[in-house]
DNA sequence: GTCCGAATGGTCTGTTTCGGACGGTGTGAG
DNA sequence: CTCACACCGTCCGAAACAGACCATTCGGAC
């Protein structure tokens, strides 16, 4: 009934997801992912799809599928998945960030570092805009889960750092 | 003969590494890739031994295998693969860097933040220190690539900003 | 009403990626 | 000589992924 499976990243956020909606469909955690979690951490929305019935699979998950219309396929946790989640939650994790910069690359293998400060710096720029707005908008509003704050404020410390480094970049000055 | 493939970036890794080198066998990528790269862009190993073949498929690299022993292959770079190479380091690029940090899932998922904070922190810290050893090392070598050195200060710089943003947290500071 | 287009909601397919197990080959210490 | 260990390479199954595609609903123009 319940095959082993291997619990990733995804599964958590999945898990996480539902768990605080209630009951959702993978339509709800799409929304959901776009509107917060996007804004550090993709998901393909394939995977949206995929990942909830590998849960239900491995009794993660109880499902629910609407008879007429969309057939909307409806997801809560059992037991077992909120024990998942409480655990995974419960336990803090030393890992080690994973960072995939395709700038930091092509400065590595030699590529001209001014040109590439200049086209890294208007991204990240405009990334730190897009995240202050946010920050701002969420300001106001005082019901806003405090981990989704904090990892908005991680989110613009980053871009001040790439942006500062960059910047002395293009100035050519050591960093 | 020489089949679309598209060019990753793990490709470009492997073309610019076999670039630098000459000519090199996988097993080299691997010992170069651990010793310089491996510091802030993970590539797991099969991959690397993947690669140039489909690499040499498309005409961007030339092979030559060893007849006794180890059946060692050696790849060089062809004309069609110089010439990749030499385009996507001309080529600046505006993409986004991807962070995925476990860490900030759990964050924002509602995990413990002093809890979370103090497990991050221990193996950031000894990432920087880490880095900083490298750093060091490098300054002695004049003969050190400039792209090597700036990507290190680049790390530096992250790993700093990560600690600021989670020494924070444990102090129950607003970031 | 009814028709159209946009937004909503879901599925499928072909490739890549990835981790990890496993299997040969050389070599030097005893 | 031979055993242990480092070196070097291959293979496999499970996921991840991009992105095309299909079906349903809804809201407004007419």
């Amino acid at each position: 009934m319940s095959s082993e499976h291997r619990l990733s990243p995804t599964s958590y956020i999945v898990l996480a997801l539902i768990g605080g909606a209630g009951e959702a469909t993978p339509y709800d955690l799409k929304q959901a992912v776009a509107m917060t979690l996007g804004n550090f951490w993709s998901v393909p929305h394939a995977q949206i799809y995929a990942e909830p019935e590998r849960l239900a699979e491995g009794d993660y998950l109880s499902e629910r599928r609407e008879d007429g219309g969309r057939r909307r396929r409806y997801y809560k946790l059992t037991e077992k998945g909120e024990k998942a989640l409480g655990d995974w939650l419960a336990e803090p994790t030393g890992e080690m960030a994973e960072l995939r910069d395709p700038g930091m690359l092509k400065l590595f293998f030699g590529g001209n570092p001014e040109r590439l400060a200049s086209a890294q710096l208007a991204t990240h720029r405009q990334r730190l805009t897009e995240l202050e707005t946010l920050a701002e908008q969420m300001e106001g509003q005082p019901q806003v889960p405090r981990g989704y704050l904090l990892t908005v404020r991680a989110g613009l410390g980053h871009e001040r750092e790439w942006i500062r480094f960059w910047s002395l970049i293009e100035q050519g000055e050591e960093p």
